[in-house]
DNA sequence: GTCTATAGTCGGATAGAC
DNA sequence: GTCTATCCGACTATAGAC
């Protein structure tokens, strides 16, 4: 990717109309079109941007994806490349949403004894399960990340910002687990080896389908790779301290 | 990825140049100039549509990048669609070149005892994590593979040839240490948890980087990894059997 | 087998009416 | 805030000389 260049220049909300003259006829009817527009802009370029890529995908797509005018995409966001700034801000704000009560949780607990920290680590586990599979929309949010992730852009720091710091919270808790030092690489590699084990599930779906022989990961698989993805943690910090469930 | 078609139309290689006049004076000093030509453009194709997607990717970029002849890529291949087969096909066979051999070693052994089971899935774990991340090569193979995955496209097929044979293997080595069935759905997906473990510090390379502050990840990271996906394994089925090394 | 030239299409962005 | 019309550069693929 041409790496998007920093020039956000994303317009400034345009005032909420609401503030227009109430008893307007029409003013009520059709209230703040712009932040609709906004809002579907964003929901197709979500699904064009993932499918195609930055480059492949082509405002004109996007336009009639969204339903919207291709003047719009300029209107509301000044270029492609800042829509697709906006598009991630959007996804991460949309995975911090459901992911943020979680980590604010662990991030307020103080776990002494390591089979607390490994009950933290399956539920934060659980919780990631949940959104990358049990959300019809985690797939196209993953598209862009992960594209993000194997090479990376300015975006990159937006998606930094939450995986970088849910990293470091299941560093800190297989640190206490372990009775490891949460700053030594091997605490950390440790904790992406723990991450793997789910993310591989959303990264090589289609591998994971065809082998089990399936059209879509539903409830029963989700929970069954929970139950494994618990499993394994519980054996992984079995030896280091009272962890087993 | 508006799914390349199956038209793929590859020209059948060019007879062997070696064949013509031996004693012409020419013929000697430039000899297979096409298969040279060729072999370029593939090497130049992996980066193109490895950083910008197969539609991103541009048959200009690709030719220039290979010091080649805008024109010599429908010569050579019939249309970008089918570079893009020739690309994938090349990848896994020099995936297949590195690891063909511990597979056919895997295939050929019937280990009984888990112990013998784990043993052999931790010699193909590690021959997996050698070739993603002991080789310069490996990223730029990623970056399109994993885009395959993300969002199948007719060369999927060419990738599971390879990936759902280890993956079969996988599990076959985790139901014998676990004691378990081979086709339940649990057993494969425990054999992907085993798999996912390496895959995610390819697929989140970056974010490994970032959050150890390495500028890559070198021989001995890489040792690291190794030994900590080894010490997981055993942790993982030492339950069911007399696992532990 | 390599090259130039070009046909025909589609890309992002802009201008200006409404 | 939405729309049409348009600029102009870049795209894949082809034709045909060498």
């Amino acid at each position: 990717m041409a790496a998007p260049r920093t020039n956000v220049q994303r317009k400034a909300v345009s005032v909420e109309p609401s503030a227009a003259p109430a008893g307007s006829p029409t003013a009520r009817a059709r209230r703040d079109r712009g932040g609709e527009t906004r809002e579907r802009l964003i929901e197709a370029a979500i699904d064009v941007f993932g499918r195609h890529g930055y480059e492949g995908a082509t405002t004109r797509q996007i336009a009639k994806a969204a339903n919207a005018n291709l003047a719009a995409i300029v209107y509301h966001f000044g270029s492609k490349e800042a829509l697709y700034l906006a598009v991630v801000e959007h996804l991460i704000g949309e995975i911090n949403r459901r992911m943020g009560p979680v980590l604010a949780f662990v991030e307020a607990s103080f776990p002494e004894r390591p089979a607390e920290a490994v009950a933290l680590l399956k539920r934060m586990l659980g919780a990631f399960v949940d959104v990358i599979l049990g959300n019809p929309e985690a797939r196209r949010w993953a598209r862009i990340i992960i594209r993000e992730l194997l090479d990376p852009t300015d975006a990159f720091d937006v998606i930094y910002g939450f995986t970088g710091r849910a990293h470091a919270l299941a560093t800190r808790l297989v640190a206490i687990a372990d009775g490891a030092d949460a700053e030594a690489m091997e605490t950390k590699l440790r904790a992406f080896t723990v991450i793997g084990q789910g993310i591989v599930f959303r990264v090589a779906n289609a591998m994971v389908l065809r082998r089990i022989e399936r059209d879509a990961l539903g409830p029963a698989e989700r929970e069954a790779i929970k139950r494994i993805l618990a499993g394994n943690v519980d054996a992984m910090f079995a030896g280091d301290g009272d962890a087993r469930a």
